[in-house]
DNA sequence: TCCTAATTGCAACTGAGCTGCATTTAGCAC
DNA sequence: GTGCTAAATGCAGCTCAGTTGCAATTAGGA
């Protein structure tokens, strides 16, 4: 388990309860977002069912903490991936399969800067997701 | 009306049904994005009042046909503009009074061959939203 | 060990969007 | 204009992601 999260989560007063223990290990094992279907599911099959609730209130809660990142892919439901030692990074997802892939770039940080300069808005953040066909599928 | 629509949905064998020209005229209508209930509560309103199953379809025929864009900011629903005689852009929205403004920019293109050679993806789209806190609400 | 705030599980709910099916309608041929 | 047929509509009921209220449980500091 992750040292920092651990960390993260004591300062911001939160116990590390059994279910709690087993989601974030599910979540730190998985190389690619995860929707909370698919974190339920895998506990399930573990010996380490808790309640899809739960799954929910800890995903909002670790994304509070800044601890995980929500993707949104418009597939209908949310992806979650742990932030800890990951560069900055977006997503591709193949319209056949569904195979997500990482990319390892963010050329926005200078349109940020332009947009800020041009809508006088705050920015907070940002989301840039490509879709297409993947060797297999094109 | 705009022309282009009524001609793109002619040739594709589509009929223009007065619960469909509505539709179109709200839409057209709309300066940003709009979701299909507000779609639905506009033509309530007016004495257009057709079903929200209709707008469903109809938005999704009309996205299919390339004549509307989707817009996922996730709010939890989609939204929807037309295409014609727009620019392609996106947008930014504030997190705290939710308003949109359109970005007449857009530098993917050069990114997009970048992941296309990377990825050995094709690439067909791809999404950039931005979030922030508006000139009013920062 | 005790105590309390945090957390969990359950059940019931919300809200977006979809499906099946019987009925209606646009728009073409005559 | 009339008749015809494929396209479109409205209704009812459904699915699926995610949320809420509440009573019962638990982590972890005093």
């Amino acid at each position: 388990m992750v040292e920092s999260i651990l960390e993260s989560l004591k300062t911001a007063g939160k116990k590390l309860t059994k279910p709690r223990k087993a989601l974030l290990e599910i979540l730190e094992s998985s190389p690619l977002p995860i929707t909370a279907a698919e974190v339920y599911a895998r506990l399930r099959k573990g010996r380490h069912a808790i309640d899809l609730v739960t799954v929910y209130r800890n995903l909002a809660m670790l994304q509070e903490l800044g601890l995980v990142n929500p993707v949104g892919l418009h597939e209908g439901q949310m992806r979650y991936e742990v932030c800890h030692g990951r560069e900055h990074h977006h997503h591709i997802q193949c319209r056949g399969c569904g195979l997500i892939v990482d990319l390892l770039l963010c050329p926005i940080k200078k349109l940020t800067d332009l947009v800020e300069r041009q809508t006088k808005f705050a920015i907070e953040g940002h989301a840039l997701e490509f879709v297409g066909w993947c060797p297999q599928c094109r």
